[in-house]
DNA sequence: ATTGCAAAGTCAAAGAAAGTCAAAAATATC
DNA sequence: GATATTTTTGACTTTCTTTGACTTTGCAAT
């Protein structure tokens, strides 16, 4: 289907400019062999700001379309506690940051319990106990990190 | 029975394309001499979530039903890496792992992107190297373990 | 300022494919 | 044999895609 080849085309080609495009509808829609309006509906039925992506654009002569993948919210919402972490940290606080997120709606259920169990002491017995803390610390930052892209 | 040749056909198909298959609901029938709806009714008989099935489809020009079949015993399924996964692992193994249960289902791409991040060397490098492999283990273990029940 | 061209935007019609539902037919159960 | 369940069918609905005509906006040359 014409649709989803021409967005797989501007994820490669988002994931090419890092997340930040600029592109010339007619352009591409003569390389594609379509019509420019297609490009407009594949845009506004799967580049949403509800999925994530933010999208600008200038018509006349010069024009173009610029799209975005960013989460901005959540992003800093993120931020927020990865700097709250800290280089290390107790179970009990580290449940205390997951119910949050969980309530936040950043994590589903299911993740949060998935997290609780890969933080907990449990988990990390096979540490010393003083490496504890420091490696579910920096687990738990890295499960943040992977939702920041 | 119609139904049950339609069943019966669905199932090879599964097996051949290892229980993750497209099918587009109009060929299916125009090939079976039938009429389309009659693949809904078996789909929706037949392939429940109740016995292990998912179903989503698309309508529209190019439109298509997806069936897949999860795995069953999905504890003893878990189990099987359980044991696999041992006392220690790198993390390039543990990657594996966690693509395996993704293809299966077992894990949504977002959990299983999060749970990479979580045992990957660089979440794990504030413990001295001879602790990584021995700590990741555990804590996929106990990710693992937190989809049992 | 006016005009002309070069984009991008909008919208509605036509087409493509899957979903729904209820009536009719076939089977199973008692 | 009567009743209940399952299957079959097709008309109708909903959703998604494609296209093209028309509109709006911006730039640049006059």
């Amino acid at each position: 289907m014409l649709a989803d080849q021409i967005a797989a085309l501007i994820e490669e080609m988002l994931n090419e400019s890092e997340g930040d495009l600029l592109l010339r509808r007619n352009e591409m829609a003569a390389r594609l062999g379509c019509v420019p309006s297609q490009i407009s509906y594949v845009i506004s039925s799967r580049f949403t700001p509800e999925r994530g992506y933010i999208i600008e654009s200038r018509r006349g002569g010069g024009g173009c379309i610029r799209i975005v993948r960013k989460q901005l919210t959540k992003h800093e919402f993120l931020m927020h506690f990865f700097y709250a972490i800290g280089d290390k940290i107790a179970e009990s606080e580290a449940v205390a940051y997951i119910e949050n997120l969980r309530d936040a709606e950043v994590f589903t259920p299911r993740e949060a319990y998935m997290v609780c169990n890969a933080i907990s002491n449990s988990a990390l017995s096979v540490l010393p106990r003083s490496a504890r803390d420091v490696a579910r610390a920096s687990v738990l930052k890295h499960v943040l990190l992977s939702f920041m892209n």
